[in-house]
RNA sequence: GGAGAGGUGGUCGAGCGGCUUAAGGCACUGGUCUUGAAAACCAGCGAUGGGGGGACUCAUCCGUGGGUUCAAAUCCCACCCUCUCCGCCA
């Protein structure tokens, strides 16, 4: 949410970035219903003026016994209820309009955010690493994973419904390698970890600029009129929520949960194996700094290279994209993606996403600090995957393949395996 | 799940139908005193929105949403949350 001030003052800009969003949202008519709601509120307030002072009057009379004309003041008093009533209703509808189109607005898009209609359109950045070169011999990670009896998708999907699976053996032991990593990495860096509720309000969701807009993504506890979260940074953003914080040095935290998406709009899409989802374990970074821009650019450089350097760890190519605009969700000001290199699609998939948000969530969750001034401003936020798995176990099962289907571990994982270097397959053990 | 207590500004906390325009303390800011600091004393100090060039001024806000009343932080109802005890439980 951007405050009604800037709208004011920025309304092309403003819907410039929605178009460009593509969020269906006219400022313009924002602005009228904004006009209309101040024209009812003065008329409300005015009204409201004479009522408390009439009904002060009453109270003065009561006290010194003069009861002769409180029936009359009543009675004025009742008129001007009557009149309130219905411009109280009207105001309330015009209010509710409002809010619920400013929930809408779409954050402002940086100056370098490339222009697009979809990830077509990001703007790659770099490259690190080479990408392995397509070759027939080479198997998938689902292959891979039945070989060495560390994926099974079957039982999975068995058990749990579309876009499930088990991990196994070895694979949950990757699984948990590569988040502890993670995890530690971060930890060395300075981000304080936590441990998160992953069932929510709805507040947390609405706050942090899930809702309503992607409602439809997120699982609902029926019984509990609570929700569980696509991602940790929900709960990681809204820790500090109605509260005044001090950033004079950024507050950086992190997080390794448990992630629910209902993937609503997907069908047919990444159906082919750990690739989509709907439950998954992601390491987040999330940092709340002063509203400075070059600082929140500063430190989204940061925690992108957070990420890489443990992309970098697990010895897998990569490239950085600039998200274009059309690929942007509403809060986001500017993006970078990590796509990683994924030889079973010949392409680099997105493995990681890196978001500066300015004070689109904080304003939403009340997050403020206290200025050099003494004034309260809000702080600006930020987030960043630090790693998804299983979807990492893609390029890392298939990157690190050797020819006789054995699977090299970097060397920095290996001593979060119990020191083990590489993965034999398993023989064929006589079981049915 | 059962019983009870409670939710008031940055924080603690009083108020429990009308001189509340939310007391008072702490914290914070400025000043006096002091070589400097502390202490003491004096002064200032909530948020949001509207009006005015401005000193100002108006409305709203006491967990949230309804209701009663001329008038609600205060009374009533529903919900949310916190704490204590009991029950259940990894």
């Amino acid at each position: 949410m951007l405050q009604l001030k800037w709208i004011k003052q920025n309304d092309e800009k403003v819907q410039t970035a929605a178009d460009q969003k593509g969020i269906n949202i006219s400022i313009k008519e924002l602005l009228i219903l904004d006009e209309e709601k101040r024209k009812l509120r003065k008329k409300v307030e005015d009204l409201r003026f004479k009522r408390n002072k009439l009904s002060q009057e009453i109270g003065l009379l009561k006290r010194s016994g003069e009861d002769g004309l409180i029936e009359e003041l009543k009675n004025k008093v009742k008129d001007i209820n009557e009149k309130l009533l219905t411009i109280e209703f009207d105001l309330k509808n015009v209010e509710n309009q409002f809010d619920e189109m400013m929930l809408q607005v779409p954050n402002i898009i940086s100056e370098d955010t490339p222009i697009g209609s979809s990830d077509k359109d990001n703007v790659e950045i770099r490259r690190v690493g080479e990408p392995m070169i397509e070759n027939k011999q080479l198997k998938d990670h689902v292959a891979l994973g039945e070989m060495h009896d560390m994926i099974d998708i079957a039982r999975g999907v068995k058990t749990g419904g579309s876009r499930s699976y088990f991990l196994k053996g070895i694979g949950v032991l990757l699984h948990r390698a590569v988040e502890q990593l993670a995890f530690d990495i971060l930890i060395k860096k300075g981000l304080t970890p936590l441990e998160v509720p992953v069932m929510v309000r709805t507040d947390a969701l609405t706050n942090t600029g899930y809702f309503p807009l992607g409602k439809d993504q997120t699982y609902k506890l029926v019984d509990e009129n609570k929700w569980l979260v696509g991602s940790s940074e929900v709960p990681l953003v809204s820790y500090y929520a109605n509260e005044i914080v001090d950033v004079d040095l950024p507050l950086k935290f992190s997080a390794s949960s448990k992630c629910f998406r209902s993937e609503v709009g997907s069908s047919g899409r990444d159906v082919h194996g750990l690739y989509r989802v709907h439950q998954f374990e992601k390491v987040e970074q999330v940092v709340l700094c002063k509203a400075d821009e070059e600082i929140s650019n500063q430190l989204l450089l940061e925690i992108t290279s957070n990420a890489e350097e443990i992309l970098q760890l697990l010895e897998l190519p990569y490239r950085v994209m600039a998200v274009c605009s059309g690929d942007m969700s509403q809060k986001t000001y500017k993006q970078f993606d990590i796509e990683t290199w994924m030889p079973s699609r010949n392409a680099y998939g997105e493995t990681h996403s890196s978001s500066n948000l300015l004070d689109f969530q904080t304003l939403r969750s009340n997050i403020r600090y206290r200025d050099e001034n003494g004034e309260l401003n809000f702080c600006y936020s930020l987030n960043n995957t630090a790693i998804a798995s299983p979807r990492i176990l893609i390029p890392l099962l298939e990157n690190h393949q050797q020819e006789d289907g054995s699977i090299q571990i970097p060397k920095a994982l290996q001593k979060y395996m119990n020191g083990m270097e590489k993965i034999v397959p398993v023989k064929m053990k006589c079981c049915k």
